[in-house]
DNA sequence: GGCATAAACGTGGTATACCAGCTATACTCC
DNA sequence: GGAGTATAGCTGGTATACCACGTTTATGCC
């Protein structure tokens, strides 16, 4: 077993583990960060944290303020809202060309991730849900054979974990949560493209309107209702 | 009169320089350049310089391989039709949405936009027109009124036209375009969804066209048919 | 006490020196 | 002459020292 962490640059680490801190919540919307005190606490030197920060800026997880630090990128309402639109948009065109050209393999791995459950209690479970969850969005992507479409696609679902481990109680909607993925996968065995299509807009405002409920119950508190 | 130059960062100055020197394949596609080359050659230390090529690398004009230095993405057949399958994507979802909710300002813009013309031997009237082709459609996006959508646009928009310095010849599709464009504020100006959706459909697709065909006669010598 | 002012601290920005790894060249040995 | 090997010169990767600027805090004057 080789040990993967030796052989990516400390830059690369830095990035994997400040993104995941920022998806994680662990580092709060709007909250402020230094580059020194990140070298300090990630024990290395400013020059790899520097490049991390460049990266994450570049995500839109992170805003540069000159001469002040850098800060967690604040969520609001409009931003989910857009993410939840270019969703929309992105992943039904790409399951109208999933359907027209379907693949028999594809057609299995979505099976067996659309019937991933969860358990209530246990945080790491979550995490393992809303993994398999983007999972089997970018492998539906992926059946557009376009990998620019996949990868700005997968941008929108890593904001999207992060919106969730805001705070969001997932209990109440996974079974169904499977249902409409298992919906979208019998859709696509039988070439059904209109039938997928509803699935996936569905599926997807379903899943807006249960984020945005819980914004309106004030559930998730670092959300900025403005701007 | 302020010299902007002396407010922005060397980073910044090194990353904008570089962007229009790949997008003007000034640096062919394919070609290698080092931190150290474009240190010297731009007269300022690795650090800043790094970062912009970090820039770069994210935009996905350059690609990083660690130990042998930074090599000016290739274009490949692949990549023009699924940039300009994305393209359609989004122009037609932003269309939509676009003429589902119309800004008389806009619609001024857009028609003064459609109208700009240039002339065949000047290479500083090509860039020029490139940059209003640019504008139009970002307008259009803008009107969908999700920034996240423009910017992702944007990004397409800024490889379409380095696809264009490769070398394509404008000169037969000047008044095709300019005819184009008027088709489709015409329709926007009369709030028809349908006709809208066509008009840039027709447009993307006729432009795509227009590419593929120069590649067929070989006038793009640097794109990849392969890969 | 309140306000102006100055000094101390923290910020990102930059240059530089050094390191490990890879490449290509040239040299030696067969 | 050809193949294997050593070496010189690249590459990106990292740590560090220093700078100018902005913010905040403390200080002294009113």
């Amino acid at each position: 077993m080789t040990i993967p962490e030796l052989d990516i640059s400390l830059a690369e680490r830095a990035y994997v583990r400040l993104r995941q801190e920022i998806l994680n919540c662990d580092l709060a919307p709007g909250q402020m960060v230094s580059e020194r005190e990140l070298a300090r606490r990630y024990d290395m030197s400013k020059t790899p944290i520097r490049e991390a920060l460049s990266q994450v800026c570049h995500d839109g997880l992170m805003h540069r303020l000159p001469g002040r630090g850098y800060m967690v990128a604040p969520i609001t309402v409009k931003d989910i809202q857009d993410i939840f639109d270019l969703r929309l948009i992105l992943e039904l065109a790409a399951a109208k060309r999933a359907a027209e050209n379907p693949s028999p393999k594809q057609i299995a791995t979505l099976k067996e991730l659309a019937g991933v459950r969860y358990s209530l209690d246990d945080r790491e479970s979550h995490i393992a849900f809303l993994r398999t969850n983007r999972t089997f969005h970018l492998t539906l992507a992926e059946a557009a054979e376009n990998q620019r479409l996949v990868d700005r696609l997968e941008e929108l679902l890593i904001e999207m974990d992060r919106i969730f481990h805001l705070g969001l109680r997932l209990r109440d909607s996974s079974e169904e949560m499977v249902r409409e993925h298992q919906e979208v996968v019998a859709a696509l065995e039988i070439g059904d493209v209109e039938g997928i299509q509803d699935a996936i807009a569905r599926q997807i405002i379903a899943s807006r309107d249960r984020v945005m409920e819980s914004i309106l119950q004030g559930e998730l508190q670092p959300v900025q209702v403005s701007g």
